[in-house]
DNA sequence: TGATTCCTGTCC
DNA sequence: GGACAGGAATCA
């Protein structure tokens, strides 16, 4: 599941292939992933255009186009459970089933980029520029814009609900996922069902560190993989082997030795340990 | 605020 | 052969 150190990962993978690069053609092979947006209005939004920034924001990515002057368009990616972004150069090879493989940016000079889900869950948008802003998560992106004690205290204050539940509101901070919102509680030491308002200053500090700690380690190991995840050239993340609680119910954590407990929490499947996370 | 929906591969 | 995995939109 690609959260925000896998969808950085597949855009600093990309960049250096994408930018400046002018879309030949586009080719949707599966239109649910669009949206609704028949092939042939993608190809025309997208023929022709350069792509000048690649950028995100929490799990989005977006790729600003232009045409002539002024005439800028940003395509718009979600790639939510199972979701792939492939550039191949001139010549490689695409083995994947062709049944999951959704759209195809042709690019002039050679290279293709190619969007693959298997789920089906994740969307390619076109939207103007002054679209743009619906279309993106609300909440502060810890990478982007960083993430202060104060910052966080802001964007959980008055809010209901458990520590879990609101880690995972992309309204409020965007880019955490379930298994970077396991680890940054454990991290904290906070246990998931924890409220905003009964959090002392220091645990405020802990969660924010947490955060931060998790999300710039993740990164550096270029994502988790568990199963699907790949970064834009194919390759697999290295984090999964160091996450301490996320996918470890019944066995040791990893900080105490106790036995790693699953819960319900905002209807996932929450990781936490009873040692170091007490309620 | 919580349940439901979308999807398909994987695992028991 | 059925439960489960889950991000976010949607709805009760």
């Amino acid at each position: 599941m690609p959260e925000l150190p896998e969808v950085e990962t597949i855009r600093r993978s990309l960049e250096p292939e994408l930018l400046g690069r002018r879309i030949a053609s586009a080719t949707v092979h599966h239109g649910h992933v669009t949206g609704g947006l028949g092939a042939r209005a993608f190809q025309a939004a997208l023929g022709g255009r350069t792509i000048t920034r690649l950028w995100r924001r929490g799990k989005y990515l977006v790729f600003d186009l232009a045409r002539n002057a002024g005439l800028e368009r940003h395509l718009i990616c979600h790639l939510r459970m199972t979701g792939r972004l492939r550039y191949l150069r001139p010549g490689a090879r695409w083995t994947e089933a062709p049944r999951h493989t959704h759209a195809t940016l042709r690019l002039e000079g050679g290279g293709r980029l190619i969007f693959h889900d298997v789920r089906k869950f994740g969307r390619l948008t076109l939207a103007a520029p002054g679209e743009l802003a619906g279309l993106l998560p609300a909440g502060r992106d810890p990478v982007v814009d960083g993430l202060a004690a104060a910052d966080l205290e802001r964007a959980l204050r008055a809010r209901r609900g458990g520590l879990k539940a609101l880690l995972l509101r992309q309204d409020l901070l965007c880019g955490l996922g379930n298994i970077y919102a396991d680890e940054a509680l454990h991290r904290a030491g906070l246990h998931p069902a924890r409220t905003a308002d009964s959090l002392q200053a220091a645990e405020l500090a802990r969660l924010t560190a947490g955060i931060m700690a998790v999300l710039s380690e993740a990164l550096a190991f270029r994502g988790t993989t568990l199963l699907d995840y790949r970064s834009g050239d194919g390759e697999r993340g290295g984090f999964a082997e160091y996450l301490r609680v996320y996918g470890r119910a019944g066995r040791p954590c990893r900080a105490c030795g106790s036995a790693v407990v699953a819960m319900r929490a905002a209807g996932r499947t929450t990781a936490f340990c009873p040692r170091c996370q007490p309620g």
